[in-house]
DNA sequence: ATGTCCCAGTCTCTGGGA
C-alpha cells in the first residue's frame, strides 16, 4: 500500500500536475494540504475519474485539507470534531482553530489524518503563539486516540524537527519552523508513539520537502523538511520505502513549492487492520469524554 | 536581490500570505 502527502498550494491551480503525478506514482491514500478550495469547489470528479474518493474540508481562499483514497472513506472528522467558526474576513484575524486545517477519515484499514499546521510567520508574534496553541489542540486530540489505532498523521507541519532538516541551521536561527517551542510541540506528537516514517528509512541530511519559490532556492537546495508522515508503531513496522519526490517540484505546469512525500507499506501476510476492529467507536467515545 | 506564486477583491491590477 502506498501513502502520500502533498501540500499542493491550490488544488485547482495544481490539478494538471496532480493528475500527472498520481498517474505516475499511484498512491492508494493521498493526503492533501492547502487545497484553497471550498468543499463545493473541490475537483471531486477529476479525482473520481482517477479512481479516488475525496474527503475535503475547506472554506476557500487559504488553507483547506483533503484525503483522496482508492478505498471508501468513512468516519470523516473535520476540525477536531468541532464545527468550524464562521470566517471573519480580515487578514489580521488570525485564528487557526477557525481555519480548515485538519480532516481525518478511516480508509484502507488506516485512520488517516491530513493536517496543515499554521505557519507562525515571526517568532514571538500573535500568529506564532496561535501556532503553538493549535499544536496544543492537535496533541490533546491525538492523546484522545486509542494507542492501538493504525494512525497515519501526515501533512505540512510547518516544523523542521532538527537542525538536520534545514539547509543552514545558522541562517534559520531565530526564525519560525525551527524554534525550540515549535520543535517541542512536534516532539509531543512523537511522544504519543508516532514514528517519522521518512527518517526511519533516511538518516541523511539535505533532504527537504519545501523550497521557497524565490531566489532559485530549489535549484540551490535551500529548503526545509517540514512535511511529514507520522505513523503509529504498527504502521511503521510495515513501512518498507520512503521518498520525497523532487521531480514533482520541477518544470511546467508550475509546481507547488512543496514536494510530495511517499511511504510504502508491506500489507502482505496478516490483515493490516488486525486489532483495529471497533476502534472507530472507541475513538468517538474518547473524543466525547475528552470534550467534557 | 524583498528575486515567486496564488487568492480575493479593489477585479486585466493590487495587497496579503506563504
Amino acid at each position: 500500500m502506498r501513502i502520500a502527502t502533498w501540500n499542493v498550494n491550490s488544488l485547482k491551480a495544481r490539478l494538471e500536475k496532480l493528475v500527472w503525478w498520481v498517474e505516475r506514482t499511484n498512491p492508494d491514500v493521498l493526503l492533501l494540504q492547502e487545497t484553497k478550495c471550498t468543499d463545493a469547489g473541490a475537483p471531486r470528479e477529476a479525482l473520481f475519474s482517477l479512481g479516488y474518493e475525496l474527503a475535503h474540508h475547506g472554506s476557500g481562499g487559504r488553507n483547506g485539507v483533503a484525503i483522496a483514497s482508492r478505498t471508501p472513506l468513512t468516519a470523516i472528522e473535520t476540525n477536531f470534531g468541532e464545527p468550524l467558526a464562521p470566517r471573519t474576513a480580515t487578514a489580521s484575524d488570525d485564528d487557526p482553530l477557525a481555519e480548515a486545517r485538519i480532516v481525518a477519515a478511516t480508509t484502507a484499514g488506516l485512520r488517516a489524518v491530513s493536517v496543515y499546521a499554521p505557519n507562525g510567520r515571526v517568532v514571538g508574534t500573535a500568529p506564532y503563539f496561535a501556532k503553538l496553541d493549535w499544536y496544543e489542540r492537535l496533541s490533546r486530540w491525538l492523546e484522545a486516540t486509542p494507542k492501538e489505532t493504525p494512525l497515519v498523521l501526515g501533512g505540512d507541519f510547518n516544523v523542521a524537527p532538527t537542525d538536520d532538516d534545514v539547509w543552514d541551521a545558522r541562517a534559520c536561527h531565530g526564525g519560525t519552523h525551527v524554534s525550540e517551542p515549535e520543535r517541542a510541540a512536534f516532539r509531543r506528537l512523537l511522544a504519543w508513539g508516532l514514528v517519522d516514517a521518512y527518517r526511519r528509512h533516511h538518516p541523511e541530511r539535505e533532504r527537504y520537502t519545501w523550497w521557497d519559490y524565490r531566489a532559485g532556492d530549489f535549484h540551490r537546495n535551500v529548503g526545509m523538511r517540514i512535511d511529514h508522515l507520522l505513523v503509529a508503531p504498527a504502521v511503521a513496522e510495515r513501512s518498507v520505502f520512503a521518498e520525497i519526490d523532487r521531480e514533482a517540484r520541477k518544470g511546467r505546469p508550475t509546481p507547488s513549492d512543496h514536494a510530495p512525500l511517499v511511504v510504502d507499506l508491506d500489507t502482505s501476510g496478516r490483515p493490516f487492520d488486525a486489532g483495529w476492529s471497533g476502534a472507530e467507536e472507541r475513538i468517538a467515545a474518547r473524543r466525547q469524554s475528552a470534550r467534557k
